[in-house]
Order: C-alpha cells, then structure tokens, then sequence
DNA sequence: CATCGATATGTTATCGCAAACACCATGCGT
DNA sequence: ACGCATGGTGTTTGCGATAACATATCGATG
C-alpha cells in the first residue's frame, strides 16, 4: 500500500520511505500493472480514437489535434481503424469499449444501430467529429460537409464559371464526400446551373488518377471551365495535367479541391481548397473529454466549425 | 463460467445454453471487461507501436503494414508517438509496458538505456523496425539506412555526377538520416569526391522548402550538377524550383530523394528515389510479434531488407 | 498526563473475469 | 454390468492493484 501510494503520489508518505520504494522500483525494474491497478480503480486513462483510415493525410491530422491536447492531460489515445466499414467499425468499437476507456472520439454520425446503441450505453463521453450534419449521441465537434459544398458552388459561382465538372472518390460510405457533393449540386441548382459531367475514382496514387481523370474528363466535355475535385491530391494532379498541357488557368478552366492540404503551397500554382478544420477538430474533440473527464463540465457539446476558402491560384475571385 | 466460455468459444457449451446466452447479452448489451479478463488471464491482445511521428507518411504506411498482418490474428495494435525524443520515447514506452502488451515493435535501435532495460525485462517479443545498423535487443526488421545512402552515391558517382550537393532535415535525432548521410559521404570519399556544400531545414512545409533550399543551395553554388535530398517531399519542391527555373534534368542536374513516397508518381517528371521498403517492414514485423505469440517461433530475428534504387526521370542510368 | 490531530503505515475486501478443478449425466466398448 | 471417456455445468481461487478502513507513532495542548 504504502508503494501504490508513493507512485502515484498519493496519501502521506514519509520522505525516506518514498526514497527508498522508488530507488528499489528503480533498481528492480518494477513496471506497475496497470490493467490490475484500472480494475481495482475502475479508472483507465485511455481515449479511444475511431477513425476510417491512416493513409489519407487527413486522419493524421486530426490526431495530433487530439494528441496535443491530451498530452497535457493523464489521457492517452488508442487508434481503431474501420476502414470506412460500418460493420468493421462496430468491431472495432465494441473491443475498444471492452478496455473502458474515458471517452471514445469518433469520426462521423452515420453508425451502425448498434454502434450507436454501444456508444450511449457505454456511460462516458463521446464526441463525434468531422461532420455535423446530423444528430449526435452524445458531443459532436466539425464542419459541415453539406455547407462546404455549398460555399464552395457559391465562390465557383461567383466567379463567373458555369460548366462544372465533378472528380471524386468512388466511395458509397465517405458520408462526408456524399454530403459536400450534395450541397454542392443544390447550390448550383438553386443558381440554375447542372453539373455537366462527373467522374469517380479508386485506390491507386491520387495524383496519377487526377491526372487521368482529368484528362478523360475534358476529353468528353471539352467546354468545362471549372472542375470541383473531392480531395486536394487528384486536384493537384488535374492540376499537374492542365498546366502541362498548357490551359490557362483560372481564366479558361478553374479547378479547386478540398481539405487545405498545406502540401498544396509549393506546386506551380496554387490550387484553391477549402480548409476543413482537422486540426482545431481534434483538439476540440480532446478538449471536450478532457473536461468531461475531470468533471469540469458535464453537458453535451455540438460545436459547427466554418471552414475557411482559400482561393490560391486556380479559382478567379469575384 | 459458461456464460465466459460462449463468449470466447472456448469449452463445450451446448448449443441450447449458447443460444440463451448469446441472446442475453445481446438484450443486456453487454460487452465484458477485457481490463478484468486480461488480468486473469494475463493475455493482453495488445501489440505496443512505438513511432516518431504519424505526420510524414512513412509511419502511417508501417502501420499499414503492421494492420496488414495484425488483423489475421487476435492481436490489435496501440500506437504511441516519440516525437523524435528519447525521454519521451522512454515515457512511451513505460506507459504502454504497464498494460503488459504481447509485443512491442518500435521504430529505431537507438534508445536509452532505460528503455533498452524495460525492453529486456518485459519477457516479451520485441521488433526494432527500420534501421539495422546496430544491435538490436531482440528482433529486429528493415533497412540499413547506411547502406541506402552509399547506393544512392553509388549510383551517382555513375551517372557521372561530380559536384554534388545534399538537402535534408535538421534533426540530431534522425538516427536514420543521418546514417543515410554518413553512408553517402563515406561512399563519395571513397570515390574520391567530396559533398560541395549541404543546406538543412526544419519546420514548414516540405515542398516549399525544398523549393526555398534548392534556390539557396544553387545560388551558393552554381556548379552543383547534382543534389541529394534526404526525403521526397523536399526532393518534389526542388524539382518543381528547378523545372520552372528551366534545368535540364537529368542531364544539367540530377536530383534523387528518398522514400518512394508513391506520390511523386503524377510529378512533371518522376523523382529518383529509394524505396525503404516500409510497407514490408510493418508487415514482416507484425508477423514476427504474431508467431512469437502463437509460439510458432521462438527465436530472435534479424532481417535486412534490400532497398531498390528507382532512378526515374531525374538521375541518368549509368 | 490524557486526549487529540496529524502523519505514517498496515490490513482486508474488492474489482470482473478465467484457470483449475470438481461434479454429474450420458453413451460406448468390452 | 462395469469402467471410462466425453460433454456439459458449477465452485473456488487468484490475477495485482486500489479503496476503505484500521492502527501506530509522535508532538502539541489544555
């Protein structure tokens, strides 16, 4: 007893009883079990973090928001990957859940009924990030997919453009890219303009698949003059294509992409993006269990982000 | 005790009694509590990640490859972030350590001797990744960083490039780029060549810097016919300086980063560049946690992966 | 000097599960 | 008919820590 309260500086210990007990840890190697000491506690320092993917520049983003704020905290965040996999994620919930952590940090709303159920009968707190278009379990923390789409028709329309062609991800569970093209079409309905062509993509170098599409894009549509691409790499790419193929960018075609990858500054021009927040989304997420955490505050939090438009050099200002 | 051996399969369990306990914890939503069975059983499904850094997109793709492997078997990785610092790496490292993981795989072979100590105490299968010069305190799975760097010189000294220049990362600790970097300059020397000048950064975009040290490099040193850089994101923004300033390359100047970040691929011309081989790495560790674990194998493992020298469009074939 | 409070240390029960073993019923071979 | 293996279930114990309570020591205080 006396040792669990020196390490972790509990309870009144005597100065030479604590030298002694740690100097012996020390030179015995003594590494405390923590999975008995959260049993006997019933208190685990562990945030579980549920995100789609690793590979894509954004999650990572997104966590160190996340890692930076709890690293002034006693929490420490556990990473499960669903893959965008709706039944993937609710395993990989349900054995996060089994460890009871302090709180669960989610990417998305769209759940399983099940996940959801877990979620809500789990008993800490949950904050689902990156999409607010919908309702909550319990926090919700992001930006609005819906909207970013629609401020993004809004600039292209703004600025003069009016045959737009559609590049993305050929995804049917990247909610978030299904909803940004949804407001996106409804903005530019509601400015009487139809997007006139569109074309999806899989796996592959972003970069390479830009280019390509691009390229067929334009083959059958030769008269586009503003392309909207769903993420910033095949942007990049379909940027790469146009310049080399000598178009006059953003006067005869404009382009733009999505998520402020700041990779962007450095290419040739500039490609206009829309910031989605990732990094103030995950340090608010953590903030958000943090204070749940140590009882500071208690109620839910819904918390709408507005991203931010960079017009770079590839989209004509109004 | 039969509701614990249907929920882990385990014992026979009449299919009438499974059936009623299935059916109940699903009703009660319950999720047992992995803290208490792993204390009783001592068996943690956990394999401890111990990384630098998760924004570089090295990492993200070992743990790929580490998921890769991991998702066949019981076992789920814990990432934890160094940051590049040894204390911190030590901290890491206890931490995950007191929650008794099956395994650990960390990034590096250098680490302080505390850490060295609690590696070899834990009892448990441990896997150094991505550098293999050195002594490893168990397994250990990767590249030689030394090697890679005297291929790349290799290569340019027969390419016939004579004044040649490096680019790279102010980091002390960067055990990996700086054996790159010695290994490059022993190789030169014994060619008779000796590096022009070096320029390093740290901080900030990589692709704008590359562009910035590109410029100041060749403002110093006109006669450079050749630069090496010690990653492709910097390598892709002297390119990008370079073709905009209108160089001849590979003929003018020769540039070769390193990584084989798939990305460049889609770049106005391919940058040459090593392949770390990381992917394989994760893999290849992963494997060596599971078969340790399962007790397939028991002994140590050292393996050297052979990096492939990519010679693209900005370094001439021999 | 008895009492009290503070500091310092020890004792016991408990957390939720699985290991180990005990037990009973059934069916099979000889 | 008997022993024995097997399937199916229950009981007891222990994992390694902490919570809660108990005890010891000491000086100050009235």
């Amino acid at each position: 007893m006396t040792v669990s309260r020196v390490l972790r500086n509990r309870g009144d210990v005597s100065e030479a009883t604590r030298e002694r007990v740690l100097q012996t840890a020390k030179q015995l190697g003594y590494v405390p079990n923590k999975i008995a000491g959260a049993l006997a506690s019933s208190r685990v320092n562990l945030v579980a973090v549920i995100i789609p993917s690793m590979s894509n520049m954004v999650f990572p983003e997104v966590m160190t928001g996340i890692t930076q704020v709890l690293e002034e905290t006693q929490l420490q965040p556990v990473v499960g990957i669903t893959g965008y996999m709706p039944e993937k994620e609710e395993k990989v919930l349900f054995e996060m859940l089994s460890w009871r952590p302090s709180g669960v940090i989610i990417a998305g709303i769209e759940h399983t009924d099940a996940s959801r159920a877990m979620l809500r009968a789990s008993g800490i707190p949950v904050v689902e990030i990156m999409d607010t278009d919908g309702t909550p379990v319990d926090s919700m923390v992001g930006i609005s997919h819906r909207r970013a789409g629609q401020r993004m028709a809004e600039a292209i329309l703004k600025g003069g453009y009016r045959n737009i062609g559609f590049l993305g991800t050929q995804m049917a569970l990247d909610h978030r890219a299904r909803k940004r093209f949804e407001g996106f079409t409804e903005r530019l309905a509601k400015g009487g303009v139809e997007i006139l062509d569109k074309e999806f993509y899989s796996g592959g170098s972003a970069l390479v698949k830009g280019r390509e599409m691009t390229q067929a894009i334009l083959a059958r549509e030769p008269d586009l003059d503003f392309l909207y691409y769903s993420n910033d790499m095949i942007g990049a790419g379909g940027l790469m294509y146009l310049l080399e193929a000598g178009y006059d960018i953003p006067g005869q075609i404009g382009l733009a992409g999505f998520n402020g990858v700041n990779l962007l500054k450095g290419l040739p021009k500039e490609l206009a993006t829309m910031d989605a927040c990732r990094l103030e989304t995950g340090r608010r997420a953590a903030q958000i269990i943090a204070s749940r955490v140590e009882g500071t505050q208690t109620d839910p939090v819904s918390e709408t982000m507005e991203p931010r438009i960079t017009y770079g050099d590839t989209l004509r200002r109004p």
